[in-house]
DNA sequence: CTAAGATAGACAATGTCGTTGTCCATATAG
DNA sequence: CTATATGGACAACGACATTGTCTATCTTAG
């Protein structure tokens, strides 16, 4: 194999190795029907796409999509949309206790993570590591339009 | 933010810088309809998945969605199917010229792209990052499971 | 103030891509 | 030879995205 086939999957892999320890966590953490999607829609929510519009925005689909995107949410008790009472067309979309306690515990999870690789490596790799990423990667890291990026 | 939810964005995002550079380029080299999905099945398809059923086991998805995945890249010229002389109710995947030229230029994308970030890294920095990452990932790189795995 | 345009959200039709279930032809094991 | 397993095709369905259209409401220009 090329060298350069093997960066990119290991970088991949190991996304998936923490997101998949995260999710075998949560579900014992009372979070089992959460999906590594959610966890990105919750975030953007937290961080202020309150509504279907701008959430599309920010997760790089259609309000339409982002719409039944928390609709489902709300199905599974992550969030609420209540009227705006300053602009009758909106319905703000707000997190639940249990929406909070997901990304809370996500919170807690991912810092045990990273705690583990850290004892795995040494603080110092890791770090470098993190370094490293962060000189190859965009400094907003908060472009969450992952969804449909792969097909 | 906490600390761990940064290095599992960034591992995405690395990945994310990766692929779509890769397919920028590949776009300019003759392959403008490649997805990222074809590549995993490109590479699958060259490793030995050559059947509609082995595909399917080797990406984690059905006989079915594998056999359409077939016909898609069929249709986009990168991979034919022949009958099998020693089992008749196999079709065997073959790739076509196009199908191993867009592995090779992948193949050759990824060298430079490599070469790209140990140029800005530096060998060492990079050689360690590839080190870490082969630490904490799974030996075999080839679980391509990687479709609807993420929904 | 009013008219024009932008925006939020709902609804419908459609496309893509995965699934399961069924079926047939063919290999393979007992 | 017969029973079972396997490869592939076809159909029905579900999840999830898309675009287009519609109404209600907000915002801005004149």
């Amino acid at each position: 194999m090329s060298n350069g086939f093997e960066l990119p999957l290991r970088l991949l892999m190991a996304f998936r190795v923490l997101i998949d320890a995260l999710h075998e966590e949560l579900a014992e953490r009372g979070h089992p029907d959460m999906r590594p999607m959610h966890g990105f829609v919750l975030q953007a929510v937290a961080r202020g796409a309150d509504s279907a519009a701008s959430l599309g925005r920010t997760l790089g689909v259609s309000k339409q999509a982002a719409g039944k995107t928390i609709e489902t949410l709300e199905g599974l008790g992550y969030v609420t949309r209540v009227p705006d009472p300053a602009d009758s067309r909106r319905k703000t979309v707000v997190l639940t206790g249990r929406g909070t306690d997901a990304l809370r515990q996500s919170a807690e999870v991912f810092d045990e993570l990273r705690a583990r690789w850290a004892a795995e490596l040494g603080a110092g790799r890791l770090d470098d590591l993190e370094d490293t990423l962060r000189r190859m990667t965009p400094g907003d890291l908060f472009r969450l339009d992952v969804p449909g990026w792969f097909g």
